[in-house]
RNA sequence: GGCCGGUUGGCAGAAUGGCUUAUGCAGAGGAUUGCAAAUCCUUUUAUACUGGUUCAAUUCCGGUACCGGCCUCCA
């Protein structure tokens, strides 16, 4: 029933469990030396979509998620500083501090954005142990060499390395972007531990048998997601810049160890991208949840825009299409207000359409996630004439326990209006019993001028807001 | 150089071997209103170019152009 697209197998493929009705599924997370952007948010969308479908389709998931707070630090400048050391000098903290804060805020940005918790998280210091277990069990096994006194894995002992990511060995530009390590015996080849830091001054260093050090970023996700989660996945997911190298790399080290086929369906989030640069943390502007809060726009606004197009396409951010965004979700509430608020009386059409309209919507999102037209049902649904109000209601509010719009917690505002509008508003209200309409205009002019709206209703009546 | 993806209306973005090419935003017209706002109704506008397959192509295949992403920092 379910469907997804696999990067495994580049196809759509029917999904079922391994095993029974449990799904086990583990997320690359965050790096949390700064904000996260909206663009690395939209792939925690994406994954957050990913699990409530899975539940919708009745299976039970144990969703797991790590948070890299060591081993995965170079930057893109030129001396390759550690990205979490550099981020501790500038604010005077701890290393510890720095990784801690920026968890904290991106959790802070998940919950804003209706992002459901997964259910372990984990941090890659935590697991420092397990890790140099996983890296003797490589050793032992013949896919590690110590060299220049880092421990790397040896990609040409893994004869399928690069076929997940179709990459083509002979023909990749080695060091193109990145300085060359010579101490490699194949250009792909990756550290699993570090005793000899690129960087000066690493803080954050353990006992090993390879003399004290750190590990290196791949070998955290295999390392957590076996523990936790056993040696076959469900589901992986990430970004789809983690195709390449992470994720080749993750299976050349896990399958090595295990033996066999480590994850059954890998998905990737596609990228949200900027007109005429990239989206980045390092570089060009810096886009993060709180910036589009500042200018007006709610998390939400930024998630329904995430559901507009397909998690496999690139969106193009921009402040219109933000502003269409917001528009669009601004009035859908109203309209479910309006729902909220009417006391018609159920029709008999109620049951056989609403279930009609729910298999439509669960046969567009069980079709690899198709967002896009799964929304336009709720268009569908608002514009029937055959469906009381409070069964348009429920179908709408069942959407959104995937959608997660915020439907159940929409709610009128209740404004504090102050005397002052109000009396404007009596006012006004007599001008225009008594047709003087010229006075009438001033009047909401002055009340606009206060930052609030009015609107003439029927009877004269009014309805004050604020602007 | 290699790999991956794309090009649909003013914007975003779906879908499809034939039937009016969704949906939202924006625009236009109308209803309503003292005028507005809100709401409702109606509505204009699009398949990059080029060969091929086919009774029929926007859809499938090939080529061209352009665009984006990645090639060991990235979601």
């Amino acid at each position: 029933m379910l469907k997804f697209y696999n990067t495994r197998t580049r196809s759509v493929d029917s999904f079922k469990p391994l095993e029974g009705n449990t799904v086990r599924m583990y997320c690359c997370g965050p790096t949390v030396y700064n904000y996260a952007h909206i663009g690395n948010l939209r792939t925690y969308i994406f994954e957050d979509l990913l699990y409530k479908t899975l539940k919708r389709a009745g299976y039970d998931i144990i969703h797991e998620m790590n948070v890299t707070d060591v081993g995965h630090l170079t930057s893109d400048g030129d001396e390759g500083e550690d990205k979490m050391l550099k981020g501790a000098e500038r604010e005077h903290k701890s290393v510890l501090e720095i990784a801690r804060k920026y968890e904290d805020a991106f959790f802070t940005d998940t919950k804003a954005l209706n992002i459901r918790r997964p259910d372990i998280v984990c941090r890659a210091t935590e697991y420092v142990q397990d890790m140099i277990a996983f890296v003797q069990k490589l050793e032992e096994k013949g896919y590690a060499y110590v060299s220049g006194g880092n421990v790397y894995f040896d990609t040409a002992k893994f004869k399928t390395y690069g076929d997940f990511a179709h990459l083509d060995l002979e023909n990749l530009r080695h060091g193109a972007r990145v300085d060359t390590d010579d101490q490699k015996r194949n250009p792909t080849d990756f550290v699993l531990w570090f005793t000899q830091s690129k960087f000066e001054n690493q803080i954050l260093t353990w006992d090993s048998p390879w003399g004290k050090g750190y590990p290196g970023w791949h070998i955290e996700c295999s390392t957590m997601a076996m523990k936790h989660l056993g040696d076959t996945l469900d589901i992986h997911c990430g970004g789809i810049d983690h195709i390449p190298v992470h994720h080749t790399n993750e299976i050349a080290q896990s399958e090595a160890l295990l033996g066999h086929r480590w994850v059954n369906f890998w998905l990737h989030g596609e990228f949200l991208t900027l007109k005429n640069e990239k989206m980045s943390k390092s570089s060009g502007e810096f886009f993060t949840l709180s910036l589009l809060e500042k200018k007006g726009y709610s998390p939400l606004h930024y998630r329904y825009l995430c559901l507009t197009a397909h998690y496999r396409s690139q969106l193009v951010f921009s402040y219109e299409n933000m502003d269409s965004a917001k528009a669009t979700y601004e009035n859908l509430k109203n309209k479910v207000l309006e729902l909220k608020k009417a006391k018609d009386t159920p029709l008999e059409t109620d049951e056989e359409k609403s279930k009609a309209y729910l298999d439509e919507f669960n046969g567009y999102l069980f079709n690899d996630l198709g967002t896009p037209q799964a929304l336009t049902i709720i268009y569908a649904v608002l514009k029937d004439k055959d469906l009381s109000s409070a069964a348009k209601l429920k179908l709408i509010e069942d959407f959104d326990t995937v959608l997660g719009l915020g439907v159940s917690e929409f709610k009128e505002e209740k404004l504090d209006i102050p005397e002052e509008i109000t009396a404007l508003a009596e006012k006004r209200v007599q001008a225009r019993a008594n047709k003087d309409f010229a006075q009438s205009d001033a009047l909401r002019d002055e009340i606009a001028s206060l930052g609030f709206e009015i609107k003439d209703m029927p009877q004269g009546k009014y309805e004050i807001s604020k602007k």
